[in-house]
DNA sequence: ATGGCGTCGGAACGACGA
């Protein structure tokens, strides 16, 4: 079973690329972040067309998420315990009904900049939340694979150069540590499993000739309970996906599982 | 160098992203 991961930067302004993409690669799963929409305006459609059933939680403008599966999808969760009062669209879980399942989480969480403004203790604030249903998560003894927009750097050689972000929230000794500790609750990542080589890049800006120049970080990634490690095959970033027409800033991570 | 570039809402340009 290959499981992808995408922050697509608005599907509806994207959804000829995103198309494009599924159609040749086929995912069986694929989790979308920054769908930019609510679940009505979620082109459910498009995606039918390719086989998928779809779980979607949007909200207006920002944010969004969601979960396509060529497989039955049930016991959908949207969003991490104890919500605030205008909880963002950042958190949708769902058990891939396989004949082997696995929980699948597609997550996009928030950048936190700038690090002076009250964006950034939000960021760490959810960090811990998520960790905390981690936990909860894995006393499941599941298949489990939360992947998404973790919008951390972990270390120096997940950036091109890791001096133009040492000011930034993605790349704080804060941020590194919330990451850090997340992982250090038994869960293990694919890029490491998989033996990835330093400058594997999952984002490029869009400005000033990030991509041209490779200037690039990896921030996309997924993380496997030990049941989900077990079935670990091996993973693909689709670095060529930033060359597509239209292309979003980030790049499509997949993994491979057992069936 | 906080700008570039891209998207959204809503009909100009500020908010937001990373």
């Amino acid at each position: 079973m290959r499981i992808a991961t995408w922050n697509v930067n608005s599907v509806n302004a994207r959804v000829e690329t995103v198309v494009a993409w599924l159609r040749e690669h086929s995912p069986d799963v694929a989790c979308f972040q920054e769908i930019k929409c609510e679940e009505h305006k979620f082109p459910a459609l498009a995606f039918e067309e390719l086989g998928y059933n779809t779980a979607v939680w949007g909200q207006k403008s920002y944010n969004g998420v969601a979960i396509l599966s060529k497989f039955p999808i049930g016991d959908v969760r949207r969003g991490l315990p104890d919500p605030g009062e205008e909880e963002q669209s950042r958190y949708i879980e769902a058990v891939i009904e396989a004949p082997r399942p696995v929980r699948v989480a597609s997550i996009y969480l928030p950048n936190g900049n700038p690090v002076d403004s009250e964006k950034f203790p939000y960021k760490l604030a959810w960090m811990e939340r998520l960790r905390r249903h981690a936990v909860d998560l894995l006393r499941l003894e599941e298949s489990l694979v939360l992947c998404g927009d973790y919008n951390v750097i972990p270390d120096p050689e997940d950036a091109r150069n890791p001096a133009q972000w040492v000011r930034d929230a993605l790349f704080q000794p804060e941020s590194r540590a919330a990451w850090r500790a997340f992982k250090g609750i038994g869960l293990s990542e694919a890029h490491e499993l998989a033996g990835e080589p330093p400058g594997t890049f999952t984002f490029w800006d869009y400005q000033a000739g990030a991509w041209r120049r490779n200037d690039g970080i990896r921030i996309d990634h997924h993380f496997l309970s030990p049941q989900a490690v077990d079935r670990f095959l091996g993973m693909e970033t689709h670095r060529d996906a930033r060359d597509m027409e239209k292309p979003s800033d980030h790049v499509p991570v997949v993994i491979e599982l057992t069936d």
